[in-house]
DNA sequence: TCCCGAAATCTGATTAACCAAATAAGAGCA
DNA sequence: TGCTCTTATTTGGTTAATCAGATTTCGGGA
């Protein structure tokens, strides 16, 4: 199940309509929480589906947390109340798959965000992950090689030394989809590959001297480019 | 999959060597990006685990961008880069079970942003969504009942009204766990409800007005005794 | 009437079997 | 030798069978 997968698929159609007929199954029923479902091979055949497509939708509420399987009992309604629920089901199944702009302007804020966590908190063997990451970026550029690799892997450092595991890992989840759309789109090779080394080695000595606010203003001057492609780019 | 389950679950640690026999596999065989993995059957074998295992382990790396699988013809690595490869599955192995603080952490820095780009993009039809939602609150708590679910709703609202499905999608997911956790360890009643519909309210007017700056104001105000508990805990 | 417990049933999870498409291999012809 | 078409095999995906454990049922005893 990729990011983007995770809305849009080749069986989401016939998985948003099982999620919807579960959800008027909860309402028809009056189901309240902790409440048990029918069980999974009921539901295949009451909404006329193959069990994996039944699992599959189960797995997607349990993931956004409305729904509890429980292994040789049955799957339950979480506790947060039909109201939320019904609210949050319809905001799944309305969910637009993740346009590159929406997915830039998050990264940004991410990136901010991790930048000044990690100034703040970044231990002794942190910095020196970075350092390293930074190092290996360097050595690829002045070398005239790509290195978008060592570039993501600089600011994956950065986002692990922020200290915030949820963080970390919304960035896991976002920062290879914005790679793959970059070479997509074309966007990066920003003519001179020296900036960018000078850039993150001021990022690098902010985060280093642990001063939070300079860290996050290198950050920003660093994604400048791609935050105005992202707020110039027409809605 | 839920949102922590995607980290820790029953079979995470069999998953976990299996990713690493992945990555070792790639480096042993210096294979590169668009090359082709063994089929699922020969790692289930190669590797003495199930074949859902295998399944899952890939799904788990292709969801976070690394692999692709192509239905009737093999897996593939996704053109990012062997040293990108490695770093990201380090980080995936290593990732944290996500704790409440950095859950908080994350939702408050979400939350501001949501509110401000809602105040700068939404349209009639989101503020009419965001007033109904504050006024199904409102009466509520006015009648003295619990509120949570009409509280989160509001919440999604705004989210929805920010216009970044990417940030929609991270709220979705990490709004939940607040909720179950919040109960868990009652972090929540502020003794006087209404101070929740006058925060609501101010947010809902800043938003109405289109004015950010005083919409992510609010917010942080609404978020206030959120973000001490937040910094305030021992690390 | 109530309570205990064994057996039958039901459950999600797991495993194995099957499918259709895509690729690879090989035979046949030029 | 080189090309094409048929056939066989491999592949991820899908469906069916099986498993172990939890739950329910119901009869027997007090």
């Amino acid at each position: 199940m990729k990011f983007d997968t995770l809305i849009k698929n080749e069986n989401s159609t016939i998985q948003n309509r099982i999620i919807s007929e579960i959800r008027d199954l909860i309402n028809y029923k009056n189901l309240e929480p902790g409440d048990k479902l029918p069980s999974e091979r009921m539901m295949s055949e009451k909404f006329e589906a193959s069990r994996n497509n039944i699992r599959e939708s189960i797995h997607r509420l349990e993931f956004y947390g409305l729904l509890k399987s429980i292994p040789q009992s049955g799957t339950f309604i979480a506790n947060i109340g039909i109201v939320a629920l019904n609210g949050m089901v319809d905001d799944i199944l309305r969910l637009d798959d993740p346009d590159f702009k929406s997915l830039v302007e998050t990264r940004i804020l991410l990136e901010l965000k991790t930048a000044r966590l990690a100034a703040l908190r970044r231990t002794n063997e942190d910095l020196d992950q970075i350092k390293g990451a930074l190092e290996a970026y360097s050595e690829k550029v002045l070398n005239g090689v790509d290195a978008v690799q060592e570039d993501l892997l600089f600011h994956l450092a950065i986002a692990k030394a922020a200290g915030n595991s949820t963080l970390n890992t919304l960035m896991l989840m976002i920062t290879p989809e914005i790679i793959t759309n970059f070479e997509k789109y074309h966007v990066c090779d920003t003519g001179n590959s020296n900036v960018g080394i000078k850039e993150h080695t001021a990022i690098y000595k902010a985060i280093k001297e642990q001063n939070p606010k300079k860290a996050k203003e290198k950050m920003k001057v660093h994604f400048k480019t791609l935050y105005q492609y992202c707020y110039n780019l027409k809605d």
